[in-house]
DNA sequence: GTGGTGACTTGATATGCATCAAGAGCCCTC
DNA sequence: GAGGGCTCTTGATGCATATCAAGTCACCAC
């Protein structure tokens, strides 16, 4: 809570947090390195040799920068490269035949995006900075091949790709059987623990998507989430200042969201 | 409807369809063979050359039977296998820390339990047969060893894990937004189509899961999948008994649906 | 056949969350 | 620093679906 509102919601990356990257938006053609990476070791190159992370280098070519509200891609776009998020958010989203839209996903630095869409060679999902934010960019095609050669990164390519499987999984679990208060409270710790794995702070934090994107993710309205935050600080559980989040009783509110927020450490 | 409703509750593979295995219950043991598989188009074998399919039929070390209710894994086993399913059918669950569950997938033939379980060496999910079934047992440390080696292997293995993916994108779109007669007209469709993929009626077959499972699937409770079937009923959209359903209007339930059916082919 | 058990159906009532509506706070522009 | 447009909050009301409660049907054991 201790930090400036304004660049908060604008660069996670560069609020509460030790810095993740030199600056943002200058070094948009500047080779990727995982070596300084604060987040290597959630994404690819965990567990791989400091040779074989040369290897993974070489084949990425640059890094991109998103502002706010940016898309990295969209649903029938050909599919040609993953994105690993070094610093800010994203959210991921489908849409219906009628035009209805589904938030299915809020990804942070250190997760892969456009994995859904190696089959089909066609991305199905939109993904959408929610604010600036900046991803290498991973030709599939090369990591693919390098993977062939390369049995620790086939191997990490599974665990990222089993993981997302898992993730999905405990999201249907709470779409499906959860009360709304539940739903809510388990966003908060899910969200808390993976910038807690990261590196940043477990209890005050920035949520970096309005109201509207965080009903939609929970099956609610806004009106339902804008309620049951203003009930949890009644509670005196968390308390809010608009996107400003601090979590005042972490125990309690673990218990209201019914998880004991191991599940889901790895990023998603 | 025209099959006998007990031998198709037990065995889908014998009812209305194309017969899938020789016989259910008397080869445990028998070596796999994939070339003879009604699903493999389906399954691991596709787009791969027969010398391909020999070395992936020499891993696979043999097929495992279960009754209507066994269990093939249980979360917290150890990971050692993905089981491609050979017929039969299976409910996946997930199972919160308050000991809720939720159904997170309906599996048919063709395929692959367990991918989740790859990271982390373990199971997260439980794994049951709905009717009696049989799998291929495919001990995953040496199917990975092999996709090193077969790129169309392990091509095919991202391409079940981003099949998978997408599904369950299309899963959390209809838990999260939908109503409840969109979500029941939504799996009617989805089974359908998934039939009819693996050659049975599109338009006639057995649930081969109780209204309790469909329910919590859906988010919904027993009662109201009942009188949501009863409703679909009386406006001539299909024709039920028990859990053998026909579908009378494919066009006005997927209208009702919100799909066309498309985004769910490969089996999910 | 008869009785028991579990799956399913149908009806009456309750309730959690959506919807509708109004207003407050914040940020950006000029 | 005043005005406009978002985002968010809060309140009143309504409805979709859950819950509770019988009752029916099909299958299985004896």
């Amino acid at each position: 809570m201790a930090c400036d509102s304004h660049a908060a919601r604008r660069y996670n990356g560069v609020c509460c947090t030790p810095t993740v990257d030199g600056g943002p938006m200058k070094d948009t053609l500047s080779a990727v390195n995982c070596g300084n990476c604060s987040v290597r070791r959630l994404c690819l190159p965990a567990d791989l040799s400091a040779e074989e992370i040369d290897r993974l280098e070489e084949i990425t070519g640059k890094r991109r920068m998103l502002r706010a509200g940016e898309t990295l891609y969209r649903a029938g776009d050909p599919f040609a490269n993953l994105y690993a998020i070094r610093s800010g958010s994203f959210k991921s989203t489908v849409i219906a035949t009628d035009g209805d839209t589904q938030v299915t996903h809020f990804a942070l630095p250190g997760e892969l995006l456009g994995l859904d869409a190696y089959s089909g060679r066609m991305h199905s999902t939109f993904a959408e900075a929610l604010e600036d934010s900046s991803v290498c960019v991973l030709p599939f095609a090369q990591l693919e091949s390098l993977a062939q050669e390369v049995p620790a990164l086939q191997h990490q390519i599974y665990t990222i790709f089993s993981e997302e499987l898992k993730k999905e999984n405990e999201a249907l679990l709470l779409l499906g059987k959860r009360s709304a208060e539940t739903r809510m409270a388990a966003l908060l710790i899910n969200i808390s623990s993976r910038y807690a794995r990261r590196g940043y702070s477990a209890t005050a934090f920035v949520l970096s998507m309005p109201r509207t994107d965080i009903a939609n993710y929970l099956g609610l309205t806004a009106e339902t989430v804008s309620r049951l935050l203003s009930k949890f600080q009644r509670e005196k559980l968390i308390a809010v200042r608009g996107r400003e989040v601090e979590i005042l009783d972490l125990i309690a509110l673990s218990e209201l969201a019914g998880t004991h927020c191991s599940y889901e450490d790895a990023g998603g």
